[in-house]
RNA sequence: CGCGGGAUGGAGCAGUCUGGUAGCUCGUCGGGCUCAUAACCCGAAGGUCGUCAGUUCGAAUCUGGCUCCCGCAA
């Protein structure tokens, strides 16, 4: 059987795992790894690879970079010189141009963290998390110039439990996301893809998530809410808030029984409790700025020491 | 050289400015009390204070180097 040729576009770790798989299947001819260029980042500013670049320069898989790949001149020069048959895209963070849609000859195929026609966008499984959906998958479609809205070829479901959260949800797609792609080479090989149509009545969209949002309003969202919130940007960037004024980053929560006012902070029980506009939530996994990630109790513990009381808020307060 | 916080018994912290061999809230182990408990009482174990060097009669504390962790920003 003749190998199918793939050029890969991937950003981040969430796709480390397909690049491995495309690198080690007989029936593919994995030409190129494409990301976003080298960017400063951490501490020290120094230019960091994405994940994906570096996990094919150690697997020995050609690489190339671009900020803009449908206006890059090399990328332009390197299809004229190259056939390909497929692109899988799976969180590349660009939008790929007609020209390039049209560039591979059986088509650009993307593999999308949610089960459309639901949460078209940079981040669907933040948001199926953000509404306590109990379900969510992963699908390939095939690449259309609207973004997310191409026939859908393949998919799986995956429940969402209560104790998930989006470094879970991560994982699992991480780890399922090979399988997934395994059954739709195979699909090409055999010719045998269906695609089908998205019911567009059922679109839903999820919109990169802007720093506002990764705050706790404590006074206009209710405890449920939150929670979800807590889950759905968890381990990373995380919901924060302040305690007595110092950046307290907020990993699990859960819902409390206990009576509190809106804004009101209480550590009964040793929990850090904050009453919300509706119903009240236990901050129960924490990190306060400059420290480790701990429990709500064993913070407390060691901040008796050094406070009398503890004030929890949406905002820094000046002076 | 982007800005800043931190490393102290199993956990979370205080003590560092004003050097004199270590403390708090917990946890653990043993015992007691209780119908019972996230409760209370008594007792115990557990720390070369990140690392290397320097100053000093004496360093967790002062000086210099190093390693690691984290918040912001990107």
């Amino acid at each position: 059987m003749k190998k199918l040729s793939v050029v890969f576009c991937a950003t981040p770790e969430i796709a480390n795992n397909c690049l491995v798989f495309l690198n080690e299947c007989q029936g593919v001819d994995l030409k190129l790894a494409v990301s976003m260029p080298d960017r400063p980042a951490g501490r020290g500013k120094e230019l960091r690879s994405p994940a994906v670049i570096s996990k094919a320069k150690e697997l020995g898989i050609d690489t190339f970079q671009s900020e803009n790949l449908n206006k890059d001149e090399a990328f332009k020069k390197w299809r004229s010189e190259n056939q390909v048959d497929l692109f899988i895209v799976f969180a590349f963070a660009q939008f790929l141009g007609k020209s390039i849609l049209e560039y591979p000859k059986i088509g650009c195929f993307n593999i999308h963290t949610s089960l459309l026609p639901k949460y078209r966008g940079a981040a669907p499984m933040q948001y199926a998390l953000f509404n306590g959906d109990t379900e969510t998958g992963i699908c390939i479609q095939k690449m259309v110039s609207k973004m997310d809205a191409g026939d859908i070829a393949l998919d799986i479901k995956v429940p969402i439990h209560e104790h998930d959260n989006l470094g879970t949800l991560h994982d699992q797609f991480q780890s399922i996301a090979p399988n997934l792609l395994e059954n739709f080479i195979s699909q090409v090989q055999s010719d045998s893809v269906v695609l089908t149509k998205q019911d567009e009545s059922k679109i839903s969209f999820a919109p990169s998530i802007p720093k506002e949002k990764t705050v706790l309003n404590f006074l206009n969202n209710n405890s449920k809410d939150l929670l979800n919130l807590i889950r759905g940007i968890s381990p990373i960037p995380a919901a924060y808030c302040f305690l007595n004024n110092k950046r307290l980053k907020v990993f699990e929560g859960e819902l409390s029984e206990v009576n509190l006012k809106p804004g009101e902070t209480s550590v009964s029980f040793n929990s850090l409790l904050i009453g919300t506009k509706e119903g009240a939530l236990r901050l129960k996994t924490v990190q306060i700025e400059g420290k480790g990630k701990c429990k709500d109790n064993e913070l407390l513990n060691g901040l008796k020491n050094s406070f009398d009381n503890f004030t929890l808020t949406s905002t820094k307060e000046k002076k």
